[in-house]
DNA sequence: CAGGATCCGAAGCGATACTG
DNA sequence: CAGTATCGCTTCGGATCCTG
């Protein structure tokens, strides 16, 4: 049942935020590309995961592990060994956002397939 | 079946992408509230629109208007009569949004309660 | 290795004023 | 009414360097 019409106000600035907090956790240019790393390769350590994704600084990978931490997404496992070892990997929670990111890519395939010809560089992200 | 394991880089890039895509014609800080207030009050004029949606500039209502209408999901309606009236109203595409709205909303929702507690003000938008 | 500190340019957004 | 122009602040993200 996608937002229906037959509401309250009350009900609707509720449904508002709650989809802006969820294009907020997973918003920002690198969340995304993070969360495929550690699907695709696994748990990883800090450098590693910087090298597996293409472009990221190391200033900008540390603030979205924080934040991905903070919303539950990644637990940083610290494992105090001879070299202390960090590791990062994705939490079951993370998996929740499935059909989020379903429904996502679902529309957003559709959408540029759509699109395809029109001015394409004004309503996409720089590349 | 939300973003699985076994895949190629190819397909798994060009799902990336398409969340992206998703993401970024929902994203921003307005583009919903425009939504929202078009689906609750109908098809409005330009300085109606500027007075149902709550702080927005008239600078910052008209390019979201011209982007949403670039991705199809606004229609302006020029009737050209004595005094020229401009109106702005949603399109059908606009509905095609139902899953993905839907999902951001229950997921937002769940997490909203999930965080409920924690440094609220770190993971969401500023009031 | 795992980050933090600093600087900088670009983009987002708000406020005000102005035009046809 | 339906916007556009201008300005300035704030946030985002990139680059570089630095430290325990």
């Amino acid at each position: 049942m996608p937002l229906e019409k037959p509401h309250t106000a009350q009900e609707c600035t509720a449904a508002l935020g709650a989809v802006q907090d969820a294009l907020y956790a997973v918003g920002g240019k690198w969340k995304l590309p993070v969360i495929a790393a550690l699907r695709d390769r696994g748990p990883q350590r800090f450098n590693e995961l910087q090298r597996s994704i293409k472009g990221i600084s190391a200033r900008v990978l540390s603030t979205e592990l924080k934040q991905m931490e903070l919303n539950g997404f990644i637990h940083r496992k610290i494992d105090t060994g001879a070299p202390v070892v960090v590791t990062y990997e994705l939490t079951p929670y993370a998996d929740t956002l499935g059909n989020v990111l379903g429904a996502l890519r679902e529309w957003g395939a559709q959408h540029r397939n759509k699109i395809r010809g029109k001015i394409t560089a004004e309503v996409s992200p720089p590349f």
